[in-house]
RNA sequence: GUGGGAUUAGCUCAGUUGGUUAGAGCACUGGUUUGUGGUGCCGGGGGUCGCGGGUUCGAAUCCCGUAUCCCACCCCA
């Protein structure tokens, strides 16, 4: 037999592919509230897309990229994410040339090759927004609160873990101040923090290892040492939501693990669904349009991963909808598949093809989630009536089929 | 890439110190003697017990290998 890949599943449960749609749905209406308009984007993209805009230093570039290179010699890639794509497509139509803001928001599959396990696989689906050309902190705000509304209709419950990343006036600062203060407990800290002091040192503070956290309690907090800007800025995004009641936790030990983030970074967390708690991240890109050739846009987004959803979206309820029709005469079933099929023109109908007794069709017709049950026997061929039961309210009725 | 756990019916799982035709619940399906569902009762189909070796008179059960899935680490949505 053959088996998808590892990591790549079929969304073929009725109730899962329900819950998807229903997602979609849902996210959709809301950012459509905000101002957003759809784009799609390549699912495959030059490689050196990724390499320029998530980081070489990332693993996601580093280690988990769906590479290879093509018929035509180039070197593509699955997308990892879905900034990158957008960020592209933006500067390649050129509304980076425009003043307007320009709101986006896709949805689609995603790959990165990992080890699956409980909230990850290597395809993936993930429901973003990216903002381009507004700088205000207003815009910060609206994200972040678009992503509760998200949250909220779905009946999903969260924290908001924020943190200011700062910008290229503070940052390159205080990684020097964080290095330096590395370098003195070099002996103390774990591999993996000797590694990351070198690629990308600000990651040593979401070290897992106790002993480390241990050590970084003291060290330099990049929010006492934030530029007057950025600190001016979070301090206003802080007072918006808390006028909006959106509760928050400032965790200065937020990185997101992809080099393009500045400013403010923010993650929405689920304590019901494993190790994999993220279920939402984003945060402000200024710098990432001129990155990828085009004019410097400020630019926020954020990502939402649909998967990990799954199981906490609470569905509302299905009601009973639309006819089922069963015949229990042999002769009566060409006047059944007849007459359901005129019902069709305006109503969600389940037709059974084969004569069976009453019990064995009110059975299906509960199964198929019908209103109504019409069955066509004996008696109803020779009166030319049919027999309708309101599985509701379980009232019957012999209406004439010409009425029907 | 590194650990740990699992693999028996469509699904969730039992299966006693190795011993006859491998079980249950759910699901599916048929009937329930005059045409009434979701909620009664009776019946039925469906399993080379992940795969490959080995030990044994005999293996779902013990040993070795292998594959896959899951969970966790790393990292991330």
């Amino acid at each position: 037999m053959i088996r998808s890949l590892r990591g790549m599943n079929d969304t073929l449960e009725l109730e899962d592919s329900a819950r998807f749609s229903y997602f979609i749905q849902t996210a959709t209406q809301i950012a459509k509230n905000y101002g957003f308009r759809f784009i799609e984007t390549p699912q495959l993209e030059e490689t050196a897309l990724f390499k320029r805009s998530v980081g070489e230093s990332s693993d996601i570039v580093g280690k988990e990229m769906y590479q290879f290179i093509d018929k035509g010699e180039n070197d593509v890639c699955l997308r990892p994410e879905g900034t990158a794509g957008v960020v592209r497509a933006f500067v390649q139509n050129k509304y980076d040339r425009q003043e307007t803001t320009q709101r986006l928001f896709y949805h689609g599959t995603m790959f990165r090759y990992e080890r699956p396990q409980k909230g990850r696989l290597r395809q993936f689906h993930q429901f973003g927004c990216e903002s381009f050309g507004e700088s205000n902190v207003l815009e910060d705000a609206s994200l972040i609160l678009m992503v509760r509304d998200i949250f909220n209709a779905l009946g999903i419950n969260f924290t908001l873990k924020l943190n200011s990343l700062g910008d290229q006036n503070c940052m390159p600062q205080y990684r020097d101040k964080l290095v330096s203060f590395l370098d003195q407990h070099k002996a103390e800290i774990c591999e993996d923090c000797q590694r990351r002091k070198e690629t990308n040192p600000v990651r040593v503070l979401d070290c897992k290892n106790d002993k480390c956290q241990t050590i970084y309690a003291n060290a330099p907090k990049l929010m006492q040492n934030l530029c007057e800007g950025c600190d001016n800025d979070f301090k206003t995004l802080t007072s918006l939501l808390d006028e909006h009641e959106m509760a928050y936790e400032i965790d200065t030990h937020l990185v997101r693990g992809l080099d393009y983030y500045s400013k403010t970074a923010f993650e929405f967390v689920s304590t019901e669904i494993g190790a994999q708690s993220a279920i939402a991240g984003g945060g402000r890109y200024d710098r990432l349009v001129e990155f990828l050739d085009g004019r410097p846009t400020p630019a926020i987004g954020f990502a939402i991963g649909i998967e990990r959803l799954m199981e906490l979206i609470k569905m509302p309820e299905v009601n009973r909808e639309g006819y089922y029709f069963g015949a229990m005469d042999e002769n009566a079933i060409a006047k059944v598949f007849k007459l359901g099929m005129k019902k069709r023109k305006s109503n969600k109908v389940t037709i059974g093809y084969k004569a069976r007794n009453l019990k064995a069709h009110l059975k299906a017709a509960d199964k198929a989630n019908a209103s109504y049950c019409a069955i066509l026997g004996e008696n109803e061929l020779n009166n030319g009536t049919i027999w309708v039961k309101n599985l509701i309210n379980k009232t019957e009725s012999e209406i004439a089929q010409d009425e029907f």
